[in-house]
DNA sequence: TAATCTACCTAACGTTTGTTAGAAAATAAA
DNA sequence: TTTATTTTCTAACAAACGTTAGGTAGATTA
């Protein structure tokens, strides 16, 4: 019994994954069913013993990292570091999501917009409220002197769009650690451009 | 004579436009043609006596996007400007691209992906000769002491990146001027975030 | 006025789409 | 080995898709 379950969540693990792939490469619309079942090994009507919809799968993949964002967010929240200190670690959050997780977080990064009205607007607000525990992140950081007195609406958004082009650039070949990244990163978003 | 002309562009136009915004809304996928013609208010078959196919449209738009910022990011190479001065004109330059082309480089950013192998090779060709000069614009900023000593590859994403989030967000409505934004945004990505 | 051209229409085409029904094969339980 | 269950298959569906063919109304030109 314990083992049929494992099986049965691993090809529903393998489709998702799949998916996920094939999503960020020809997008949602894109990809086709039969497209997906080609690719996880069996017919297309066979999916639907796993997954109700092709939405549904569109659905898992983006609650599922909006979830992950938000409780790695909690987490770092309820930590007793810096504001600073807690940025940083939220800038490493987003490096090593894309990095572990690169074509989910790429499929919700972009094909959201395909959910259907009711888990869009769902959707939305699992992410505004993300946004919302962030900027206030950076208002206290703000407040309490430890950042430059900027906009924090600009600046959330700012630093929230700076990390995603990790997604579509990092491959294992390029022979750069999430080390190395988070902490250029880390030190380009903190510090600025310029020289001074 | 002269008019004519000018009244078969004005169409076209329209239906880029609308086209444009749908798919921003929607997705390249997610629009039909009939969605597209109910809202440029024709029939669908009547959209092929000015265009020739979908993709047509899509090409369109990403080409003149990506022709659009190439040709201005020359001419902030041939100014006789500093390297920093050459960046900040390149923010404003993005910012003043999305808030005035909104749809088209929100189109052109996500929607690239559905365009036919040929035309996609050919377009990540433009944007990997635009990406080229920035970095060397980032290379020489740093060589001459402009700007901080950073890996110049994940400065030029991250910058890049960063500016993403405007063609999502602006709205008249939401009462910021470009100035304002281009002004914001600049003070962070050069400044950075932390209070020194 | 007749002829031409522009800009749209209706109707329909062949495909591809997501999905369902039901049979068959593979696996596990008795 | 027989029975039950899980998983996949083949076949087919209706709907939606991008697109083509051919016709028509209105404006422009001769």
């Amino acid at each position: 019994m314990p083992l049929l379950k494992k099986n049965k969540v691993n090809k529903l693990d393998l489709i998702l994954m799949e998916a996920a792939k094939l999503f960020r490469q020809k997008g949602f619309g894109g990809t086709s069913m039969r497209d997906l079942a080609e690719q996880v090994g069996m017919e297309a009507a066979s999916l639907y013993y796993h997954i109700g919809s092709k939405e549904e799968i569109l659905e898992k993949i983006c609650f599922d990292v909006a979830r992950t964002y938000i409780s790695h967010l909690e987490e770092i929240e309820q930590t007793n570091e810096s504001n600073l200190e807690k940025l940083k670690e939220l800038i490493r959050l987003h490096v090593r999501m894309m990095i572990t997780n690169g074509s989910e977080v790429s499929v919700t990064n972009h094909d959201w917009k395909y959910l259907s009205d009711e888990k869009l607007s769902e959707f939305k607000e699992l992410r505004s409220f993300y946004e919302k525990r962030v900027q206030s992140l950076l208002d206290q950081g703000v407040n309490e002197g430890e950042f430059a007195k900027v906009n924090t609406t600009i600046a959330l958004y700012t630093l929230l769009s700076s990390l995603r082009w990790i997604e579509h650039w990092w491959k294992p070949q390029r022979g750069i650690s999430a080390k190395e990244l988070e902490n250029s990163i880390i030190t380009i978003i903190l510090n600025g451009l310029e020289n001074k």
